[in-house]
DNA sequence: TTGACCACGTA
DNA sequence: CGTACGTGGTCAAC
């Protein structure tokens, strides 16, 4: 077994590259590797090798003469380094994005991952420093040598790192290796036996794009997005005012704020804002009793009462004083005008990226402040229609695939439904979110006779997941079903339908999307030039690429041209085309 | 201090 | 038309 190889020692990177030759290791082959404070570890066809060289010269050395496939543990440990020294890694294997792939969930610590895949109940996984009460010290604690202890799990001081030696780097790197190695057949058997194959069979092709993704996420976390400060401040204080100077004028500006509110209401002099219970009193008391104070639910009483719109801009105005005002720009904008977030490759559901310090939620009068840096521009470019294509080509609906063509999706299917383009629309959005109100029922029932098939699948989907079974996404990710204790509650089992039959739309579009995204990521690295062009900002189905001023044309191009080879590529023979809005602009805002 | 709930922004 | 996410507020329980 590899884990328990004796790794061999080297004394410089030059031997290494002779050694991986020596082993047969060339363009794509995996080669695991994982960094010590002391040097490099590194794995590969049955051989472990020891440097005493610091991750990132190995690491490029070894991808400028054979361009392996890396294989790590997490890119968010081993590619982080990586990132910030610039090392252009072309491809990698993502040992946990693989593992949440075909597992589901969103574990990324070895301990975790390495539990879960072998079997191992992940509550048992032990902590450093943990004593262990029921053994205490006469049990089998095997040789500290070796990551994995007596009774399987990882030994915490291994899988919490950091790791000292080279040699236990080279251990580790043939751990990972291993469950790469017990990851291929998995992916395998993830794929429908429906699905047309192809080679790499679709799940491996969705593995290598997953964890490309994770590597974006490091990037995309250490670039940041580019943002001017001053109109981010001119922006804000149209809401709130200019910055308070201390905590004491912070509070009169947020009482100023509220006094617009609450002189409204007799009365309402007292009345905490903030406290939607007390907002609800207030609101009885001028005559609207309200379930809940939300929004939508007293848009309908706009300029019935100015205490009603008076509130509502309030709204506005406190989401941007307290999530993305002054303490925002304070905690997560750099001195280089880059905002800055933690982005993850995806999310424990579905499988879509996710990103933090509001990254994903800026409010639409904020992107203004995305501005691009001098000699820069925006390449912009959101996928069309993406749901609807997404489910034409997962269900193999062939007639669903036709309406494709059409650049605007939705006409040819209202020809086919004799209704109007708004009620094609709705209905079809109604079929893929499993609508529970609303009007679309007879637009529903002509989606049934025209798309049977794409219709069939989401009922099956939806029908697995009242069931309380997990089910897969067309790239093979395994969405688990929860399982609680209202089986019997129709409720709980409706909304498990709607969110097994929303997962098998929403994922598979987030595999495709990711898929497209690393390939304009590599294709930006070929792109050459000394300034690079970078993929600053992905929204699920829209991509915010940031490019010098004359490649702009160029990142155009890419972008169309690797849709739709991406597009070709993931669903294969389905005959459906993906089509992307793409625009060249200064300020996010600036497109659409 | 923590977790639930509310509320709201994005896709 | 519903799902997902992240964020910050208050409140009650710890």
């Amino acid at each position: 077994m590899t884990a328990t190889a004796v790794p061999q020692p080297l004394e410089a990177t030059d031997d290494l590259l002779r050694a991986l030759q020596a082993a047969g290791v060339g363009p794509g082959s995996p080669v695991a590797v994982a960094a010590a404070a002391a040097g490099t570890g590194l794995a590969a066809a049955g051989h472990t090798w020891a440097v005493p060289a610091r991750l990132e010269g190995v690491v490029r050395r070894v991808a400028d003469q054979l361009s392996p496939r890396w294989v790590w543990w997490s890119g968010h440990d081993t590619a982080a380094p990586l990132v910030a020294a610039r090392v252009n890694v072309t491809a990698c294997w993502d040992v946990a994005a693989v593992h949440r792939l075909l597992h589901g969930g969103s574990a990324d610590r070895p301990a975790a991952v390495w539990a879960l895949s072998q079997g191992l109940d992940p509550a048992g996984v032990p902590r450093s420093g943990q004593l262990d009460l029921l053994s205490s010290g006469d049990t089998d604690e095997g040789d500290p040598a070796d990551p994995v202890r007596p009774d399987g799990y990882l030994r915490p001081d291994w899988a919490e790192g950091p790791l000292r030696e080279p040699a236990q780097a080279a251990r580790w790197a043939a751990l990972a290796l291993r469950l790469h190695d017990e990851q291929q057949p998995l992916l395998r058997g993830a794929v429908d036996p429906r699905q047309p194959p192809s080679r790499p069979p679709l799940a491996v092709l969705t593995a290598w794009s997953e964890s490309a993704a994770e590597l974006l996420a490091v990037e995309l976390q250490s670039g940041g997005l580019p943002l001017d400060r001053d109109t981010a401040v001119e922006l804000i204080t149209g809401h709130v005012g200019p910055r308070p100077a201390d905590e004491t004028a912070a509070a009169a500006s947020r009482r100023e704020r509220d006094d617009v509110v609450r002189r409204l209401v007799t009365g309402g002099a007292d009345v905490d804002l903030r406290n939607p219970a007390q907002v609800r009193d207030m609101l009885a008391g001028i005559g609207f009793v309200v379930p809940d104070t939300r929004s939508w639910r007293l848009e309908p009483f706009r300029g019935t009462h100015p205490a009603v719109d008076a509130l509502l801009s309030w709204r506005k105005s406190e989401r941007i004083a307290t999530t993305y005002g002054y303490g925002w720009l304070d905690r997560h904008v750099g001195a280089d005008g880059r905002l800055r977030g933690a982005w993850r490759g995806c999310d424990g559901a579905a499988g879509r990226m996710t990103a933090q310090a509001g990254l994903h939620n800026m409010p639409a009068e904020l992107r203004p402040a995305v501005v691009a840096e001098p000699g820069y521009v925006f390449v912009r470019a959101d996928l069309g229609q993406i749901e609807p294509r997404v489910l034409a080509a997962v269900s193999a609906d062939a007639a669903l695939a036709r309406a494709t063509a059409d650049p605007d999706l939705y006409s040819p299917v209202a020809a086919r439904l004799g209704c109007d383009r708004p009620t094609a629309k709705v209905a079809v959005l109604a079929a893929m979110y499993g609508q529970t109100s609303g009007t679309a029922g007879e637009a529903l029932k002509g989606l049934d006779r025209a798309y049977p098939v794409a219709m069939a699948s989401l009922r099956a989907a939806d029908d697995e997941g009242k069931l309380g079974n997990d089910v897969r996404t067309y790239g093979g990710r395994r969405v688990p079903m929860w399982v609680g204790a209202g089986q019997l509650d129709p409720a709980v089992a409706a909304a498990r339908g709607r969110f097994a039959r929303n997962a098998v739309v929403q994922g598979a579009a987030a595999e495709l999307f990711k898929m497209w995204a690393v390939t304009v990521r590599a294709g930006l690295t070929g792109l050459g030039g000394g300034d690079q062009a970078q993929i600053v900002l992905c929204l699920h189905d829209e991509l915010l690429v940031h490019v010098p001023e004359r490649r702009a044309d160029d990142v155009v191009a890419l972008l169309h041209q690797t849709l739709e080879r991406t597009g070709a590529r993931w669903a294969t023979g389905s005959g459906v085309r993906f089509v992307a809005d793409v625009s060249v602009v200064s300020r996010w805002s600036d497109a659409k």
